[in-house]
DNA sequence: AGCACGCCGACT
DNA sequence: GTCGGCGTGCTC
């Protein structure tokens, strides 16, 4: 039987549908794959949007329609997503088969068809099953007994992914196989059956008791079950939120639903993943980064084939095809990967609360630190305020110390970020037997290299930044475009040997401390020291097994990790994140001071934070350091200040994006652009457009970039506007090297 | 985004 | 005389 359908190509940026004939069985469904020919090409995928009745798309009566070949017997969109995909083109205003390219694993977006692929498993061998011992003598190393013991309770084998996953190193891994104990099998989730079907309970283990704070957040959330109420657990950091979690999910399992956790990516670390896996007998699935494609596709079919209970993952497992969706947690709300940096620029929670209505279930978000957008939320009283207020055991919140550093005299120490107040408490806790996290927002080892001779500095030939030494590899990078240099030992403008560093990061930190300390283990934690997640593992266990003392770095010492060693937190520069003209940074930096505050003193011993900086008269930081003042009191000032102004989340925002190798075509498009609009801005009484300027860093990668603000206090008018700008930039037609985009909510200021 | 078509400059 | 630059427009 023929059919006629519309379709949008995943692959093109165009929002337009486009017809073809079909041969199939039955009637095709919405959300199944179609490859069809394309112009003059072949093989483009393209997803069916509905099928039309003869004679209904009168427009195109004209044309002798093409026909495509159905890839998929049933939707492979099942019709939430689908709906979820619609709902962020047009939010978004991207076109909507590149949605459905975002939603897709990348295998399934190439034509690959939807079945399981084999991956490698691992089981005990005749000889470890044989092993009458509860371990054989010859396994020393832990995670190797650890193993051994896990696939011996298991007794199915078990995907090699998820043991990594778990924790367990490759090499323990093979050293199990190499003794004889363990053997290697291809498995496959296709003949699995549903996790429902399973007449275990859902829980492995009786579920730990709750306070009483936990409980009442716990049965709020159970109690909404079937509802999309969102809430908002607010619960400061050790408060245990993963625990309400875990007996929510544990309530929908028992529902017969199947849960989502969606979490950054820095959060996946094993302990975590393991509280679940410990925790409940029906199938925990995780999707994250570090999956091959063909494991990727795998958890999603198991998710959609209803053969996973609890999918947890990051931002893009969103969209991931799950029946009797129950629950959707968000873990960390307030953390910025959640937004999509390019193409689809979708924020995580945005998305994750239509998929909550579309699903009619509740979604959670979660945070020590809520964005002023959930707070917003909570004002208005859509979202449900819960609070854990208690840390677990006997901790107390730290007390937080500003050092004036101009009253610091200029030692060496200052130069590399450590003024001798910090240096000696650093040293007194040390001494102690206690542990200290240093925070930098700064990667490498000096900012950036300055000519004494000429005065330039050496910037990046693709960018409009200056390079950062890294010493550890010897050499100049980019941090905007990645791109390395060897380390000129002359003036590459004058030939002047006289090269001076100037500004100090991360790696100089972690140098100067190991020459200050040098009978105590530093360690660093940045971009350029993990680079993988193993690395990351490690350096976390040696952490929490208080081997290192120190431990230096970025961002990602504050997030999330326990440490209950840490009897101290220094923060080394925090001015930049006071006067900046982002008007987030005040937000960002009352959230990082919270999360890495958060760190300390986390078990008996009563921890402090020492933040460094020029302007201890700041009124945010005075605000920070009364021992009374909680995130939420900062947020609500904060929010309060938004409001005043007409930011957001008060207001709704949206930038125009335009980019060029030649400077003046990006400046070009958007300038005509905006005189193209000018006649219909009356159209828009509540809309506020801005100039057209470049970026801050204006070149990046070679090309030149430039943006319009355009603020409105109604969300709909900004959104019209959009889908106005957007036909206006279609008419205005395609320029060759000039690419357009809009970022609606952006993060970041361009 | 591809890709073809088409109209202008500098090669054999 | 042709090769190839990239501006323009179309793709069911």
């Amino acid at each position: 039987m023929e059919y006629r359908i519309s379709t949008a190509l995943i692959s093109r940026p165009m929002s337009g549908l486009f017809d073809y004939i079909v041969d199939a069985p039955v009637e095709p469904l919405p959300g199944a794959r179609v490859k069809v020919p394309f112009g003059t090409t072949q093989d483009n995928i393209a997803v069916l949007v509905r099928t039309a009745q003869p004679g209904q798309t009168a427009a195109l009566e004209r044309l002798e329609l093409k026909s495509g070949e159905l890839l998929d017997d049933l939707e492979l969109i099942p019709p939430d997503v689908f709906a979820l995909c619609q709902y962020a083109a047009e939010y978004y205003h991207y076109p909507l088969g590149q949605c459905f390219f975002t939603a897709l694993p990348s295998l399934l977006r190439e034509g690959r068809a939807a079945a399981f692929k084999e991956s490698p498993a691992l089981t005990l061998s005749v000889k470890g099953r044989a092993a009458d011992a509860e371990l054989p003598a010859e396994l020393k190393n832990a995670g190797q007994r650890q193993l051994f013991t896990l696939l011996k309770q298991h007794g199915a084998p078990i995907f090699k992914q998820e043991l990594r996953d778990r924790g367990f190193t490759s090499y323990a891994l093979a050293a199990l196989v190499k003794r004889g104990l363990a053997e290697e099998v291809m498995q496959s989730t296709a003949d699995a059956h549903t996790w429902q079907e399973d007449s275990r309970p859902v829980l492995k283990h009786a579920a730990l008791n709750l306070n009483s704070e936990q409980q009442e957040a716990a049965n709020a959330v159970c109690a909404a079950l079937g509802t999309a109420q969102n809430f908002l657990l607010y619960g400061i950091t050790g408060s245990g939120k993963t625990e309400v979690y875990l007996h929510i999910i544990a309530k929908v399992l028992e529902r017969g639903q199947a849960a989502l956790v969606l979490v950054p990516e820095i959060a996946l670390t094993p302990q975590t993943v393991e509280r679940f896996y410990q925790r409940f007998n029906a199938p925990v699935i995780l999707m994250h980064s570090a999956l091959s494609p063909s494991e990727r596709l795998n958890a999603w079919l198991t998710m959609k084939t209803g053969k996973g209970a609890v999918l947890i993952g990051t931002r893009s497992a969103l969209f991931t095809p799950i029946p009797h969706l129950g629950l959707i947690v968000l873990d960390e709300e307030h953390d910025s990967s959640f937004k999509q940096g390019d193409g689809l620029r979708y924020h995580a929670r945005t998305l994750a609360q239509q998929r909550a209505a579309l699903n009619s279930c509740p979604l959670v978000l979660g945070s020590a630190t809520p964005s002023l957008e959930t707070l917003q939320e909570v004002m208005s009283g859509k979202t449900v305020l819960l609070q854990l207020t208690r840390r677990a055991g006997a901790a107390q919140l730290p007390e937080i110390v500003l050092i004036d550093q101009r009253a610091e005299p200029l030692t060496l120490g200052v130069q590399t970020g450590i003024g001798i107040t910090l240096e000696n408490e650093i040293g007194i806790e040390t001494v102690k037997g206690n542990q200290v996290m240093l925070f930098l927002n700064r990667r490498g080892y000096a900012h950036q290299l300055i000519c004494h001779h000429c005065g330039k500095v050496i910037t990046c030939p693709h960018c409009d930044t200056p390079l950062t030494v890294h010493r550890s590899d010897n050499r100049l990078l980019c941090h905007i475009c990645d791109s390395a240099f060897p380390l000129p030992r002359t003036c590459p403008h004058c030939g002047s040997a006289e090269l001076l560093e100037n500004g100090y990061g991360t790696e100089q930190v972690e140098h100067y401390l190991k020459l200050r300390y040098p009978d105590v283990i530093v360690d660093r934690l940045d971009r350029d020291a993990v680079k993988t997640k193993a690395d990351l593992d490690v350096k976390l266990a040696h952490m929490r097994a208080g081997q290192t003392r120190i431990l230096a770095g970025t961002q990602m010492v504050a997030k999330g990790h326990d440490f209950p060693g840490v009897t101290l937190v220094g923060i080394l520069d925090l001015d930049a994140g006071l006067f900046s003209d982002d008007f987030r940074a005040l937000e960002f930096t009352a959230q990082l001071l919270t999360q890495v505050a958060g760190r300390a003193g986390r078990a008996e011993r009563p921890g402090r934070v020492l933040i460094q900086t020029h302007h201890p008269e700041h009124p945010l930081l005075q605000l920070l350091i009364q021992p009374q003042t909680s995130y939420l009191t900062v947020a609500q000032q904060l929010l309060a200040l938004r409001a005043q102004r007409l930011l957001p989340p008060v207001s709704a925002q949206a930038f125009l994006l335009s980019n060029s190798s030649v400077r003046e075509k990006a400046h070009a498009f958007l300038s005509e652009l905006m005189e193209g609009l000018k006649p219909h801005l009356p159209e828009f009484p509540g809309l506020n457009c801005g100039p057209v300027i470049s970026d801050k860093i204006e070149k990046r990668r070679n090309r030149y970039h430039f943006h319009v603000q355009v603020l409105s206090r109604d969300r709909n008018e900004l959104s019209a506007f959009l889908t106005l700008a957007q036909r206006r930039a279609d008419i205005m037609g395609r320029r060759t090297d000039v690419r357009f985009a809009c970022d609606v909510d952006p993060l970041f200021m361009y």
